[in-house]
DNA sequence: TATTGTGAAGCCTTTCACAGCA
DNA sequence: TGCTGTGAAAGGCTTCACAATA
């Protein structure tokens, strides 16, 4: 915290892009990257890569590149994601369970340790799949006591949208520090909460854009 | 189509946005609305608000705000979301269904009007829920068939990650003109086909760099 | 020789401040 | 009077071009 230059709010953005590219690179064995190659990989512009990566240090080799293990270890550490993040999960419908099955959390070691619905009976019997291990579904009302006991950080909002506010109220409540929110309507929290939308319509209308254009 | 002067990049960006939240005033009753209302409820700037819709004519009220109903219509025009787009959706599994019974998608007249699966047997009897009426999930060897006899012009990816590029290459030969990939892997596709990534992980990733820093 | 690190230029975006108008 | 529309200023981001160097 603190420990590198302030970073563009730009570069943030893509500092995850770069992270799973350098992942897939790792995994093919490559020990040193260009800032060409991840240019191109990630679709960005090459001396933007090398203006990204000189906001925490000045580490590639000239004439090389960059070492990719260097270079993941210093972004995991920017993201805050070189620890576990321990994650909450209400609303248990489909996406509710796409996400407790979603194996790209793993990498970043996030953790989903709590799940909540206001029908628990009805999803499954009260259990439901979750990558390696069955994750129990409990009843709403018991987000507050069991986000405290198991320290959730994070909360994930998968309900309809009129429960949405609820939801995050609760979560608010038990001192959750950020939420994302995937219901498809605007919710207010304290400004010392962290929220995030993910609005499936609007990245459409983005694309329709695109293509109308 | 080039109907409007250009329009920036970020207020494309921001016009979902507007959109949604003129949808609410509306259905509060609401006939007008203040740069400065709208400012609030979007978490933007009101001259931001202003400059962003003069971009597509000068048709505020002085003293008394926009006409909610002319601006909506106005931005779903600019969008392009005034008309029916037809969408296939591949990988049916959880979020896949989810995306079959997003309401969300009505309003903006996105119509899902074919689903695949490899193995569409194990997928609730071929059949699976939509909004109101139900659709028959067909195997995936029928994709380049049926997404031209049914006019797609945009695909939904949800399957694996290593299912992705196949099926984006399926949607290609298909001729479809927009791709939204929920896969967390990177795909290519030639530069005629729009192509929008939504990615989870990078998502969480913004709001722990927020949390952390 | 190949590739990094970076000053400077140019472009894009946001915000301010106020004239113009219903 | 209250709110829009917008020129101008300020700030941020991207790209270029090239010196520095492993």
């Amino acid at each position: 915290m603190a420990k590198y230059a302030k970073i563009p709010e730009a570069t943030v953005r893509r500092l995850s892009n770069y992270l799973k590219c350098l992942e897939d690179l790792e995994q093919k064995g490559e020990k040193v990257a260009s800032s060409a190659l991840i240019a191109l990989i990630c679709n960005v512009n090459a001396a933007q890569v090398r203006k990204d990566f000189a906001y925490f240090g000045e580490f590639g080799i000239r004439g090389m590149g960059y070492s990719v293990n260097e270079l993941r270890y210093h972004i995991r550490e920017i993201l805050g994601t070189n620890r576990e993040w321990r994650i909450a999960v209400v609303g248990i419908g489909n996406l509710g369970s796409a996400l407790l099955m979603y194996k790209d959390f793993l990498k970043q070691s996030y953790k989903i340790v709590a799940a909540f619905d206001q029908e628990p009976v009805k999803v499954i019997g009260h259990i439901s799949e979750q990558i390696g291990k069955p994750i129990e579904i409990l009843h709403i009302d018991r987000l507050k006591e069991v986000v405290k006991a198991r320290n959730v950080e994070i909360g994930l909002i998968t309900t309809p949208p009129p429960e949405a506010q609820k939801v995050a109220n609760l979560f608010v409540e038990a001192n959750v520090k950020g939420i994302m929110n995937f219901a498809p309507t605007q919710i207010r929290v304290p400004s010392h909460v962290v929220l995030r939308n993910v609005f499936f319509t609007a990245a459409l209308d983005n694309l329709v854009y695109h293509l109308s254009n």
